[in-house]
DNA sequence: GTCTATATACCGATAGAC
DNA sequence: GTCTATCGGTATATAGAC
């Protein structure tokens, strides 16, 4: 019987599922260790005892979504019939969540709040995005011509994320056909020559 | 004798001054409003009495930066020669913020958190940017050949944002030059047509 | 492993003296 | 206007029973 280590694995994962909901609704600050073990059906002793802190909460969620990010990247890179295609699927990624999963927008950016602060807390970021600045740039070398050595992954998921946040205080502000064009212009265009097509 | 009024002048710089220190360095949520009293040498009291609470501390200090931000698009306006030079200098703006205050990426950060959240700070957003947005589609009807119509300047603010902060977690990663072309490239690209230039 | 109970601290905000 | 004093609430985290 591993009765004791699934009862054990339910608790991780229903406190996961309850962190990141009150995290993205209220934010890291304003979830309370209390309120997330209640919503998980737990007591706080329990969150405790998985993660240590409420920190370690947050850490683990971060961790589980790198993984689902480069992963839907990749996925877009097998698929994708066009350099226009890729680009959209990145972009309808980004703009309607993938997975069902609309939270991750709201962490993400409490994420950047606590970069803004801490040191640690940018290096956490950095390792984070590399794997999807290169995953980008990996496929950008097929599609596009870029000049040998330039990096256009950094380019591109800044370009997402920033029209992700102008979209989501005006929906009007930028439509799906102005997205696919910055983008397609951003893997187009080189630091030491114009546009190529 | 102005002497009262003049002391209630003071304290209420004073109050602004800390705010936008501690609210940088600790977020809205970690700032507690008896240390930013503190740090203005007065008490809880006197900060509830200019702004009611802590919420409309923020909001001081945010009507404040809009006004900022507006003018140094203005003055872009007024002094750049040529399109790339423009660019160079909204970029300048943001990637090392002008007058001398690094404090209001932070606290743009802080706003951002909040909007995932909330809609009202979603409504406030899309106000406060609304200004930059039109600023930037005005010059950029004199520099580029947009078309009849179609709005650049959520697009371009968008790209700014989202390169800064890629920029912040790893100061390689975007260049001077590649920010430059990718901002180019987003003012002479349009939805419907490829790249003119 | 998970619970209750609790230690300890700090929070935002207010009341009322001055 | 600004102070001290304090209310009422909630926070994270731990101790110890089960």
């Amino acid at each position: 019987m591993a009765t004791q280590e699934e009862r054990r694995a339910q608790t991780r994962e229903a406190l996961l599922e309850a962190g990141a909901t009150l995290f993205a609704e209220r934010g890291v600050a304003g979830a309370s260790v209390d309120a997330i073990a209640e919503r998980a059906g737990r007591t706080s002793g329990a969150l405790y005892d998985h993660f240590g802190s409420k920190e370690g909460l947050l850490f683990a969620l971060l961790a589980g979504w790198v993984d689902d990010a480069t992963a839907v990247i990749a996925a877009e890179q097998a698929t994708a019939a066009s350099l226009d295609e890729w680009v959209a699927a990145m972009w309808r990624a980004v703009s309607d969540p993938p997975s069902g999963d609309a939270r991750w927008i709201a962490l993400e950016h409490e994420l950047w709040s606590w970069a803004a602060q801490s040191e640690r807390a940018r290096r956490h970021l950095a390792r984070r995005y590399q794997a999807a600045w290169d995953g980008i740039d990996e496929v950008a070398t097929a599609w596009a011509d870029p000049v040998p050595g330039a990096r256009v992954g950094p380019a591109v998921v800044g370009v997402l994320m920033g029209l992700e946040m102008m979209r989501r205080i005006d929906p009007d502000a930028v439509t799906d056909a102005t997205a696919v064009a910055t983008l397609r212009a951003v893997l187009t265009a080189a630091p030491d020559r114009s546009p190529t097509r």
